[in-house]
RNA sequence: GCGCGGUUAGCUCAGUUGGUAGAGCAUCCCCUUGACGUGGGGAGGGUCGUAGGUUCAAGUCCUACACCGCGCACCA
């Protein structure tokens, strides 16, 4: 007994080295057609599929990323071995505003040119260019990860197949009279000149400073308000209905002139109104802000816009074309000068500024179109409902299925304070919105209306619309394919728990109303890998860490255990590069216990014992797969096989050799447990087993 | 204000149905000429945020509070 160098294979006789190993085994991976279920050996009937939440085409790929494909892979790989047909679908997406933003940027830089300069489709040629170029940057990221994607179904959410689900899905909405045109308070980002969604915006404390005057002298309530310059847009005054104070007051109606300009007020009893706060009594101004706008609905108030797109004045008078802030000021001097202010606190507030471009949010009334989210539909199984119920039902009933319960009351929350989606921006990158202008006539379908004069619109769709579809659309919708049949509703979504509302409720609202049944059965939400002292990984921070250089450091094998093992699936998970270079030797350790029982023979019977200890760890960590404990399932592999199985049973083996059997029989499938969270180690030493028939990848799980 | 997380060893975090507190890293000690020094063995270190309650038994269930983080709304 003892070594017999001359049956181990030359490479394991040094350390294991990734670098040399996992891009030859991405390549076997991909010639054998196995990451296309279509393709997978026995015969398999069982669907499982992932679509993967599509990363932006703005850069290159970071860390979060990489965590996200490796628990998708694991779950993806996991599922092929016990006999799935498993299939992950691949894509990126065209990010809309953040895309063209940043080329726009890129572009003021080096040519000192703005998109007008430009034109619309010389910007769109560049917008595309530069999307070219960093979707084949991620891609070639992604693959580094080992993630098993079929790229035969590789979709872009602005090729021709995405094109004609997108303009589908409008015109359908259309015409049920989900998506309208209308004229209503809109987020307007005066730095990126767009309109965007209420999710896209962030709220920033700031100091501010908060006024209290009155309207003329003989105007009866003070008013305190931090936006002086909107106060000559005001139509009322809004009191809580059981404020006593002014209750004398409500429906008496006052004429003033400030600065320069007329106003009308009417004093109005409304809910809404907080009697603690200020004096108690609200300025309104329809135009200029969401709630004063939903209470011009309420009380029928006329509704003058007195800021424009560029955050300026268009009163008349010496405010006309004041920046809004001077026009702040000048209001404080005249109110000053004519002993109307009375008060000047200073405050700190909340500001609504744009998650993209960090300027400061401007309410404005504007033409934009609009998903309905109250209105009646009939439901494909018949029922009368809204998108609304529909979005809330669809996870109140269980038909998705959020493990993290957590998230499903912050998802039902979010739902309840859900109002119209404003779905039209005002830039030129993304899908231009299929309607088309004559005079008064109004024409919607996928393709133009045919005849001259038809103009079509300009505003291109909220990058969302599109992201909405995408578990159907990547399976060729409209059209009814054998995949849309075989693959939807998909098994699991597992995006950021940052991207739930954005994205995971669209996507269930956009399914339920084209297809009838929700996109996905469960969502996996997954926490942020932030930097080791919790913050965020951010460019101002200078903290990043890339990805390619981990995996060139320490191999992709050893980069998603770190990731895997650093917390509970829905936590925020935080980098450590020494986590992962434990789990480089861990990779190393392997690679040597595989050295030793393949010098060994194979003599003796499999030890009825050590059989049980091992199917009970394998029943275990299955267990812990299938209900998402992925980093529980990790940590007992490791463990078994490091201190219990290299440990303990080779060292007893030594000299040993009825152990023979017994030692090749766990190491077997000691590599099929963990091929899915280790591919390439495990693939790499497979090759080796005397025993192999196939890849790794395709071999049947080692228990059920 | 409403809601959701978190608070466990020096650090980062596990702890699945309540049953004698765990891992990695770090620290310290020891061992080792054949699978692997990218090794092996061992040790120290925790009143499990606070205060109550339920229970034979609570890190685990309940209540309140504190602190940290986050989300939503308001912010006129």
């Amino acid at each position: 007994m003892g070594l017999m160098p001359e049956k181990v294979p030359e490479k394991f006789l040094k350390p294991y080295n990734p670098q040399a190993v996992e891009g030859k085994i991405y390549k076997k991976w991909e010639e054998s057609g196995y990451f296309n279920p279509d393709n997978l050996p026995g015969n398999r009937t069982q669907p499982f599929t992932i679509t993967l939440p599509p990363p932006n085409v703005t850069g290159t790929l970071h860390v979060g990323h990489a965590y996200e494909d490796t628990l998708q892979d694991i779950l993806i790989r996991f599922e092929r071995m016990r006999g799935k047909k498993a299939l992950w679908v691949p894509g990126t997406d065209s990010a809309a505003i953040a895309t063209q933003a940043r080329v726009e940027k890129n572009i003021q830089k080096d040519e000192g040119k703005s998109r007008h300069d430009l034109g619309r489709e010389e910007l769109v040629r560049h917008v595309t260019e530069f999307a070219k170029n960093s979707e084949a940057t991620i891609l070639s990221q992604v693959r580094k990860m080992g993630a098993s994607l079929d790229w035969s179904r590789y979709a872009y959410t602005l090729d021709e197949k995405r094109n004609t689900a997108v303009f589908t899905a409008f015109k359908r909405m259309y015409d049920a009279g989900l998506i309208y045109r209308g004229n209503r308070i809109v987020n307007w980002d005066p730095k990126g000149q767009t309109t965007i969604s209420d999710d896209e915006i962030v709220h920033e404390e700031r100091d501010a400073k908060l006024y209290t005057f009155r309207y003329s002298k003989t105007f009866p309530i003070p008013v305190a308000t931090t936006r002086l310059e909107t106060k000559v847009g005001d139509t009322a005054v809004a009191v809580h209905p059981d404020d006593e104070r002014y209750k004398q007051y409500v429906g008496k109606e006052y004429d003033a002139v400030l600065c320069d300009v007329p106003v009308h007020i009417k004093i109005i009893a409304d809910a809404a109104v907080d009697p603690a706060f200020g004096t108690g009594a609200l300025g309104v101004t329809p135009a200029h802000s969401q709630t004063d706008w939903e209470i011009a609905d309420r009380h029928d108030l006329p509704r003058p816009q007195i800021i424009n797109e560029i955050a300026k004045m268009t009163v008349e008078g010496r405010l006309c074309g004041k920046k809004t802030t001077e026009a702040r000021e000048a209001v404080a001097e005249w109110l000053q000068n004519e002993g109307l202010l009375e008060k000047v606190e200073d405050i700190k507030q909340n500001v609504s500024t744009s998650e993209r471009t960090g300027a400061i949010i401007e309410p404005l009334p504007k033409l934009q179109w609009w998903i309905d989210v109250d209105k009646n539909f009939v439901h494909q199984n018949g029922s009368t409902t809204t998108l609304k119920k529909v979005m809330r039902q669809a996870v109140e009933s269980s038909a998705v299925t959020m493990p993290q319960e957590g998230f499903r009351n912050a998802y039902f929350h979010w739902i309840d304070n859900l109002r119209d989606w404003c779905i039209s921006r005002q830039i030129w990158f993304g899908h231009r919105i299929p309607v088309w202008y004559k005079g008064d006539e109004i024409y919607c379908d996928v393709g133009a209306p045919q005849g001259d004069g038809w103009k079509q619109e300009e505003d291109v769709l909220d990058t969302w619309f599109s992201s909405a579809l995408w578990t159907f659309s990547t399976l060729g919708w409209p059209e009814k394919t054998k995949d849309l049949e075989t693959y939807h509703p998909t098994s699991v979504m597992s995006p950021a728990y940052e991207i739930l509302y954005l994205w995971v409720s669209r996507m269930i609202l956009m399914s339920e109303f084209h297809l009838g049944q929700p996109p996905f059965k469960t969502v996996l939400i997954h926490g942020l890998v932030r930097a080791k002292d919790g913050r965020k990984f951010s460019k101002s921070l200078n903290n990043g860490v890339d990805p390619l250089d981990i995996i060139n450091k320490y191999g992709a094998d050893a980069l998603r255990m770190g990731l895997i093992v650093g917390a509970a699936v829905g936590a925020d998970v935080k980098f450590d590069e020494q986590r992962v270079k434990g789990y480089k030797l861990f990779a190393n350790k392997l690679w040597n216990i595989a050295r030793f029982v393949l010098s060994q023979e194979q003599t003796g019977d499999i030890k009825p014992e050590l059989k049980q200890e091992f199917d009970t760890m394998a029943a275990d960590v299955t267990k812990d797969i299938e209900e998402y404990r992925i980093y529980m399932a990790a940590e007992k592999l490791y463990h078994y096989i490091w201190d219990r199985f290299a440990a303990q049973l080779i060292e007893e083996s030594k000299g040993k050799p009825e152990y023979g059997a017994s030692l090749y029989y766990i190491l077997e499938n000691s590599l099929k447990l963990l091929h899915p969270f280790m591919p390439f180690v495990t693939e790499e030493i497979w090759a080796d087993m005397p025993s192999k028939k196939d890849l790794l990848m395709v071999e049947g799980w080692p228990t059920k």
